[in-house]
DNA sequence: CATGAATGAGATTTCATTCAT
DNA sequence: GATGAATGAAATCTCATTCAT
């Protein structure tokens, strides 16, 4: 997802990156189906056979962006080591980390990330597989360290699988929210992540944690 | 939203009703732009430009349907009377019975609620601000209904409209699991709702009443 | 092509006549194919079926409309006595007359007469065939009154079927500009006529008459 | 309006002139109304959409045949020099020869001449102004050519706005006659040309150069 | 006579993709 | 690799006309 134009790239992963980019543009403006291939491949200064050389065709290219964009997510909230999360402070901290770190990596990609939420599930079935993939297998994740956190007696028990989808609702609304319709930028990173550890930690019986911290 | 045939319907009425539930079922299946308006007026037994006799056009039929969920959603959500809520009992009992009003509200309507998740935004921009229109005001009335939740006690003080967000947010995700693409189908609504509940009030003080109930 | 609503119609005639008035307004502000049946209805206040009560079809309507005018034309201008032109003053008298006659009854029709000039030819084939028809009449009458009046020594020899065909188009353009378009307005319908005639009658040689007159 | 398939064009203007010329065919043939893109395509021998590659539209397309008509109308009648004209003689022999070069180029272009006069005005109000506009020149240009003339003593004192208007008249109306419908055709140009300036110089006084000429 | 809902043929136009240069 | 002209499939929408009531 790096969009770093480096000297370093060839000529063809630098057009590559181009049209990627005017992709990108496009799509935001005026959306999948609006969006022409002419437009892009103009953006960019480049003849329309030109776009084919590159990709397959607009769909794919499509795929591809919200593919890296998945990877992105993915690769950005999947870094921790349950493992060292002995304490409820320790989970505090890490979560507090990956959520500041999310919401740059976000802002820095407002774009494809508005692209996402809303309309990567209309332009094609396979790429809904891909999607609903990615889904379940965050949500699976999810759930397993829920129950990781329930063993080590940070949480209370419940439906895991249930509090990790509300949990990834909770920070997908505030994503778009904020990164997509700029609504809640009088709230710092700092306070929006407080609120989602609090929610997603409720219930919690582990009173005594609570009050040290 | 209402799609029974009742004898009591005009004619007219009736048919539009019908080429209001063939276009879900088109549009459902293979999404708003892949869904002909050949294949809405076959499913129906009328002749092509019936259907313009009912709608301007495939555009303005997808916008009224959007517009028909926004507006069930938005009614079963908000006929609550807040004044009402005095402890924390009442509340969870309203908001468990607007849970379980929703879900079967939803349950019943899992075509275009499908249709609605997954490509709304998808079409054009003027569905889209009524859209957004529907989400701000939907978040307004939830912050506003937290800050009386707060003046009366019942929750902590805390960013009530990012309280708001995050509430829809963990609703909407559960309902796209639960009722578009049907896991977490083994879980009950009443445990659903309990979970939403518990998350949404996270973070409150109010020991007493909570020992008490 | 008399207008007027007389009580002693017949009802059927009278919603005849008032669909041909409707139509007139129409075609005249939207052009014949721009023109819809449903608005021609709209105005006189009947359903859509009506209208083929009372008329075949857009079509056959528009040809009645076509029709009515170049008989009130031809009516209006062959209703002359050429036996008693002797002398070169009656002449002039006579095509006064006409001329004014003329100009009475085309600024009494004038959307219909725009209407004709403007696009009765580009409707149906069959309609220019009556068109072409009716020049041809008017061409070989006006020839032979051309033939007659040189027998009579009050034109030169010339090429009579030329002056006849010379001397519509100056008429028509006339009516054109002057009815159809509003220019010429300054010039009295006498001044037009003198001119329409001192043109017609160019190259005689019967100069004791003229100047005498 | 030149239809010469010089190997000087561009493979593009070549394209764009096949399309032009088989159009004209398809208007002339069938009227603007009942022609299809489809009829012309096909007989250029290229794909539906490629014209869209050279015209914005059907529209499009007869309005750029109508414009070239009148510009290739107003070019040649409009290239004459007033300042060399001084006596009846030199008027004539001009106008003589604008009235040989007219013939020559309409005949060389017989269906477009046929399809501006037939339904020029029916096609579109945008249309409509430019052929409006293009008299309007015409007209004024005439005027002031024969208050030229008169001051030179070549004709007499009248309303030389309608002799323009009349003299307009005739040599459309001839032309519709001679060009588009084939009759006098057993007059010569020649003769043709004669009667028009004889018509149209009607009126004068100029009786000395007259009998001298 | 009157109604007006229903019909359905079919033309225009778009644009992703191809391929000869 | 690059070009961009050409392709052609296919879907929307209009509206004169019909006909059952």
């Amino acid at each position: 997802m790096s969009k770093e134009d480096s000297p370093r790239m060839s000529r063809r992963d630098r057009r590559h990156r181009a049209l990627k980019d005017a992709a990108i543009e496009i799509f935001f403006e005026h959306g999948y189906h609006a969006a022409k291939v002419s437009q892009i491949v103009k953006r960019v200064g480049v003849a329309q056979g030109t776009f084919y050389l590159y990709f397959e065709g607009k769909q794919q290219l499509f795929a591809e962006l919200i593919s890296d964009f998945l990877e992105l997510f993915v690769s950005t909230v999947a870094e921790w080591e349950p493992e060292e999360i002995d304490s409820r402070r320790v989970l505090r901290q890490e979560l507090t980390e990956v959520g500041l770190k999310l919401t740059e990596v976000l802002l820095d990609n407002k774009k494809v990330t508005a692209i996402f939420f809303r309309e990567s599930q209309a332009v094609a079935p396979e790429l809904n597989e891909l999607i609903r993939h990615t889904y379940e297998m965050l949500l699976a994740m999810l759930t397993d360290f829920n129950r990781i956190l329930y063993k080590r007696g940070l949480i209370a028990d419940m439906n895991f699988r249930l509090l990790a989808t509300m949990t990834v609702g909770m920070v997908e609304r505030v994503i778009v929210e904020r990164i997509v319709h700029d609504t809640l930028d009088e709230a710092e990173p700092q306070e929006i992540v407080d609120h989602l550890i609090m929610h997603y930690l409720a219930g919690t019986t582990d009173i005594v944690d609570e009050t040290l911290s």
